[in-house]
DNA sequence: CATGAATGAGGCTTCATTCAT
DNA sequence: GATGAATGAAGCCTCATTCAT
């Protein structure tokens, strides 16, 4: 079971080869610019903030290494979903039950909220600001619904064998997701929020509302 | 009791006296800058597609009725506040016992969304791109905080008379209001999306996690 | 008859109504353009070295009276392309017979390059440096073969009346146009060129060459 | 006799001594700079649209070879020369008598404009939009203007000899250049045009205008 | 020889804001 | 009170060029 990836994510076509030194070249400015997105907010991320984040000497040094600011936040995006893939998974795989699954999908979205502070906090930014109309954007939309419709089908599956309530599923996938994010914004300006009892509360919370009558 | 006010909201300092003229034009553009920041993300939000909206014909217009950008911002967030309370107070106070007022603060949530479709999500999108740094940003910060505060007290008076089992009411109430978020985000891509059935079923989901053991 | 509006001759759509000191602005910035692309050539002709030419602050304000460069070089073959026609058609007007009319509009063609210098020579630029396969392009190379349809119908007609000899007149219309563009750009770089000798040296030129046998 | 190299056409200083490599990578490039320019004008001919287009990897490899962009447009013109001369120079030797090196002239363009479609066109491109006030231009002008003279004074001894009118030899080596130009761009843009034919018309044209009267 | 990463200048455009009218 | 022309900064991007490898 692959939250992500049987969800068919993927974001761009596959990159092109390249030499080790440019891909570190893009991985440091991939990474700057998901802090400066998660820190500064979308608008705020421009070029020059983040080429003067990452100590370049120009913009132009970004558009070289990406096709576009479209083309840099794609890669944001894309490596946001890679790291996020691989701390979820095997900390899904590991859990044995539709409930215990649940739990760990919570609870391993806090320890990676830890792990990487800025990543999903970009996520929501880029994804909230990216320019309507574009196929690049009905493409994402489209996958990320395909998370949320995989994660639905996954819980339905727990409800035909028992394991939960009678709800519906999307809605309550919705509100997970939601309580996530929540959790993830007021981290972001409140620092010393306890994640972990957060991932605790919530994990008690949803095992509450989808436990069988 | 005021879910907003008695949180001491208010954003910016008390309007000067105006006429009644430069009134109309402010909840004009005001009005606009809530919707033009709703459909097309706050970075698209310039004083320039705000006045072609408005059907105004320069923007210096704006800059003539507002000090600045921040400053419309603040009256947009404002007026979101107001009429959020003007929505919500009557149906919250209508409910009797802690549980009801729950539900029945769920469901005017999503009913509010029906009425203004835009209100919600321009808060969203304004209040995530406040420039850092700012006094504004802190205080209105700090407002929020104590609406999520407010809430959590009147959770927590729900505990102690018995209406609510053993749980962190302010984990409860982030889990609540990200939810309910995730539906507006959801209703903007999803027109179709049914939010009064989402409310129904976001109530039966908190109801059941707020259940005494 | 008319050489170039009968040809139906009209770059972009009809003006929006202006206040006159735009119009004036607007008047302003084209005829640097023209000098400036004249002179410079059309890669020089950065919205910067026009400003600096027409003694404006900054290139913003070129943005804020013209679309953009397509829009300030449509003008530019506008202009043109009316004060030839002003400077044109009278004079043709005023010549009887085929043979006089193609005299006429050799000796104007000269006049006009001593009244407007700068004219003829941007023409030649901006549309040879027209962006590809673009509608404004095709559209404007199709009214510009317009003309040379109508002055080959023209000469056709001489010729039908015996007043031309038996040629290709569609090549005579090229090779004409041709002789004059050479003028132009001689006279370019070579100011005491004397461009009146050399429109009566053209005129017997094509005389002799469009005699009947 | 040698139209062009009599005229004393040397671009640029000799060529220092080059292994055959060097020179091979050095033709390919002007090559296809010839190309760039020719279809896509001189403001679009890039290093990196020239780079692309070769299938070099990068623009840097043309400045290895290139002292910059204006040697490389020098080596164009030069290149374009060289082709022309050798096309032009047999046929226009093997002609008998003035009139008939005349016909030759022409045709010997109109066959170099199909044998190279994008010479010529590179050509009055890259002249036309050679930097100003640059000693390069103005020793380029120089030599177009001593073939100018050269032909010039070739049509005098016609004349001296009664085999042409009495005319201004210079203008008409004006026109006829540019009526020859005016059939290379034009050709450009209606790919059908029968340049045989407009050779034809062209030398009878002329044939007619410099004939004694 | 060739590569390709890096640079800094300059391109057009949009932005919020000011100010004379 | 309202207008719209003007400003200067900043946005993204492409350019020719350099240089370490």
């Amino acid at each position: 079971m692959d939250l992500l990836m049987q969800a068919n994510i993927s974001v761009g076509e596959q990159s092109p080869a390249r030499t080790f030194a440019e891909a570190a070249r893009r991985a440091q400015i991939v990474g700057v610019a998901i802090k400066v997105v998660a820190t500064g907010g979308y608008p705020n991320a421009s070029f020059a903030r983040i080429a003067k984040e990452a100590g370049l000497s120009s913009t132009g040094i970004i558009s070289y290494h990406f096709a576009g600011k479209d083309d840099l936040m794609r890669e944001v995006i894309a490596e946001v979903m890679r790291a996020a893939t691989e701390h979820l998974q095997p900390r899904i795989d590991a859990a044995v039950g539709a409930r215990a699954k649940l739990r760990a999908y919570i609870h391993a979205h806090m320890s990676f909220l830890t792990a990487h502070p800025h990543h999903l906090r970009a996520l929501v930014e880029v994804v909230g600001n990216l320019p309507r109309d574009t196929p690049e954007r009905v493409e994402f939309i489209a996958q990320l619904d395909a998370i949320v419709g995989f994660h639905t089908d996954y819980i339905r599956e727990g409800q035909a064998a028992g394991e939960f309530g009678q709800f519906d599923p999307r809605v309550m996938v919705i509100a997970i997701q939601g309580a996530i994010d929540a959790v993830v914004l007021r981290k972001l300006r409140e620092p010393g929020l306890d994640v972990e009892r957060c991932g605790h509360e919530l994990a008690d919370l949803f095992d509450r509302a989808t436990r069988p009558t």
